[in-house]
DNA sequence: TTGTACGCGTTATCAC
DNA sequence: GTGATAACGCGTACAA
C-alpha cells in the first residue's frame, strides 16, 4: 500500500498543496469551508504528514526535548511528569528521548538538534564528560538537570539545576552521627566517579572529619567492576560481602535510595534487621522509600520544583530574557524508620 | 553558527556529494584513501548527517522500533534490555519510543512508520482499542508484547507474545485458597478495563467459583475514577479505604506487584502486618518484589523469554519466514513471605 | 572510481 | 484566499 502524501490530498480535494498545508497547520489565510473540506478528506484517507519532511523544511519546531539517561532510574519518573506538564502549559510540544546507558548524551543531543530542531533541550541525569569546545557545538539552549559535568567547565557556558550533593550528604551523615552512630559505612558509586557519586563521598568524608571520626577506607563499599552502582543488586552484593567479611558498622549511608533497598535486603538475608541491628539511610527521596518496610530515611531532592525551574530557565534562555543560570536547591532530610538512635 | 551539510564537506574535500555519501555509509565502491580523507574532514568539522533528510530519502532504515507505553512500569525495564541486546545481535539498530500515558499507541506507530520507516515494531504494554480496519493501516510488521487488544480482532492480523492472564490469575487465587483463605479481596484495574485488568479479574472470579466460594462484588476494589490502577498510591488508597470501612478479608490478590506495595503500606499504616494479619499476592514478578520486606508472593512473567520470542517472531515476519503467530508463555508462581497459611 | 542531477514530502515565498 | 515553485539535506541512478 502506497503511502498517501500531501499531494494526493491536494489532488483529491482539487486544491494546491499549499492550501492543504495551510489547513494542516491552522494557518489564518484560508477559507474556513475549504479547511473543513480538506480536514474531512484527510481523515477519510488516513493521511499522516511525514515528520521527516517537516523537520527538514522547518527551521525550528517549537518543541522541547528531554534527554533521559537510562530508564531504570525511578528518580526521574516523577520529574518527567512535571516537565511534560510545564512544557505543554507553555504551548510547546514535548519529546522524551531515551539515551542508552552506554551512549553519550551530547552526541545524542547534537543529532537531535539536526533532526528535530527543538528550541530547547533538558538533560536528565548521567554525566557529561566533555571539553568546553564540545559543549559549544550545541547551539540549542539547554539546561542540565541533576547531571554531573566534567571539572573546570566555564559556568557561563551552560545552565543547571541541582542540589548541593556534598553539603546534603554531609548533612545526612551528621544526622547519623547525632543519632549515635560512629561506624558508618558508605555504599558508594564507582571509585572513578567524578559526578554526584564523588560529591556524596566527599560529603560523607567531611562530615566524619568535622565530627572527629577518622575516615576508614575499609568502610567505603565500591561496586564490583562493571556493576551499576545505582541498582538494588549492587547494594545487596557489596553489603552482603561486607557483612560476611566480619567487618562491622552500625549504619549504612547509601549513595541512592534504589541502592539502599538492596542494602536492606542484604541485612535481612544475614538474619539481621533494619533499624534494630543496622540503620540505613538513602539519598534522593524516591516514592518507593515511603512505601518500603521499614520506610527509608533519605535526603529528598525537591524534584517537582527542580523540574519546574529547569523549564523556567530554559524558556528564559529561549526567549532571551536572561543568560545561563545555575540554581541549587536545598534538599530535605526525611526521617523515617530505617534509622534509629543508638 | 550555520550547520555544516554534506555539500560543505564535499566542497572542502574537493569531491562530489555522492563520494561523501559513500564514505558515510561505507559503500564498497570508493577508494580507501579518499574515504579516509573524507572521514577525517568530517571529524574535524563535526559534521553530523541530518537524519530527517536520510529518513525522507531512504526506503527502509534497518531499525526496529519499540513503543513503550508509560515509563513508570518497572515490568518493562528488564524487557527492554533484552530487546535491545537481541536486536543489536541481529545487526539492526534499535529505537525506543516512549508513548505518553494518554496517547494512542497505534497513532504513534503510524507516525513513526512514516517518519523513521522502521522495518519492524514491537509494542510494549498498554492496550490497543481499535478496529481491524485501523490495525490494517500499519504496514510495518509488528508484534504485540503483553498488551491488551480489543475484543474479536481477527488473530491472523497480528502477532503477540503474552501469558494467559486468566489462567495465571486463577492459579494464584487457587493457591491463596489452598493456603486457607476464603475472604480474598481483589485490588482491581478500572471497572471498564477490557485488557489484562479484565482478564485477571475473570481469573479471580473463576477460581473462587470453582472452589465453591461465592463471588462478592464488595471484595473487588476498583480505583477512584481517574487514578492509574497500576500505581502504589492506588493500592494504598483503595485498601486503606477498604480496611477503614470495617469490611474484612484475610488476603489481597493485587492486579500488579507495584500496586501490591501500596497495599502492604496500607496494611502497615493500619497497624497490621503482612503476612500475619493479611496475606498479599501480587502479579508480574518485578525485581522489587524480591527486595521488598516482606518479599512479595507473585506470579512471575518470564519477561526475558518473552522479549526474546517477540524479537524472534518479528524477524520471522520481516524475513517472510512465517505469518503471524501467537505465543503464550507459562507464568511461574513465586511463593515468598507475603502470603501465609491460615 | 567519481561526479551530476533528480526526487523524497513538506513548508515558505511569492505572484495571482 | 489560493496555487506554483523553490528550497530543506540527503541517497542514488546514471553518466563520465
Amino acid at each position: 500500500m502506497e503511502s498517501v502524501t500531501i499531494k494526493d490530498i491536494a489532488r483529491i480535494c482539487g486544491v494546491g498543496v499549499s492550501t492543504v498545508s495551510r489547513a494542516l497547520n491552522d494557518h489564518p489565510d484560508i477559507n474556513p469551508e475549504t479547511k473543513e473540506m480538506i480536514k474531512r478528506v484527510i481523515a477519510e484517507h488516513h493521511y499522516i504528514p511525514n515528520n521527516s519532511a517537516r523537520n527538514l523544511k522547518r527551521m525550528e519546531s517549537n518543541t522541547i526535548a528531554v534527554l533521559m539517561k537510562g530508564i531504570t532510574n525511578p528518580f526521574f519518573h516523577g520529574m518527567i511528569k512535571v516537565l511534560e506538564r510545564e512544557v505543554e502549559r507553555k504551548k510547546y510540544s514535548f519529546i522524551l528521548q531515551h539515551v542508552d546507558e552506554e551512549a553519550d548524551e551530547l552526541t545524542v543531543a547534537l543529532e537531535l538538534e539536526k533532526e528535530k530542531k527543538p528550541c530547547g533541550i533538558i538533560f536528565l541525569g548521567g554525566a557529561i564528560g566533555h571539553t568546553e569546545a564540545a559543549l559549544k557545538q550545541l547551539n540549542t539552549p539547554f539546561v542540565l538537570c541533576t547531571i554531573g559535568l566534567g571539572q573546570g567547565i566555564e559556568k557561563s557556558l551552560y545552565s543547571s539545576v541541582s542540589i548541593d550533593d556534598v553539603k546534603e550528604a554531609q548533612e545526612m551523615v551528621s544526622y547519623l552521627i547525632e543519632m549515635g552512630h560512629r561506624r558508618i559505612a558508605f555504599v558508594a558509586a564507582r571509585e572513578d566517579d567524578t559526578a554526584i557519586g564523588r560529591m556524596r563521598l566527599d560529603g560523607y568524608r567531611s562530615a566524619l572529619e568535622s565530627h572527629g571520626i577518622p575516615f576508614d577506607e575499609g568502610l567505603v563499599l565500591y561496586p564490583e567492576k562493571g556493576d551499576n552502582p545505582y541498582t538494588m543488586e549492587n547494594g545487596y552484593h557489596v553489603v552482603k560481602k561486607f557483612l560476611e567479611s566480619g567487618k562491622d558498622a552500625t549504619a549504612f549511608f547509601v549513595v541512592s535510595d534504589n541502592t539502599a533497598f538492596g542494602v536492606c535486603k542484604a541485612v535481612a538475608d544475614m538474619g539481621k534487621r533494619v533499624p534494630q541491628d543496622y540503620s540505613v539511610a538513602g539519598f534522593d527521596g524516591i516514592q518507593m522509600g515511603d512505601y518500603y518496610c521499614p520506610s527509608l530515611t533519605t535526603m529528598k531532592q525537591p524534584c517537582d520544583e527542580m523540574a519546574k525551574e529547569a523549564v523556567e530557565i530554559l524558556f528564559d534562555l529561549i526567549e532571551g530574557r536572561s543568560g545561563n543560570r545555575h540554581r541549587i536547591f536545598p534538599a530535605e532530610l526525611v526521617k523515617r524508620e530505617s534509622v534509629r538512635r543508638i
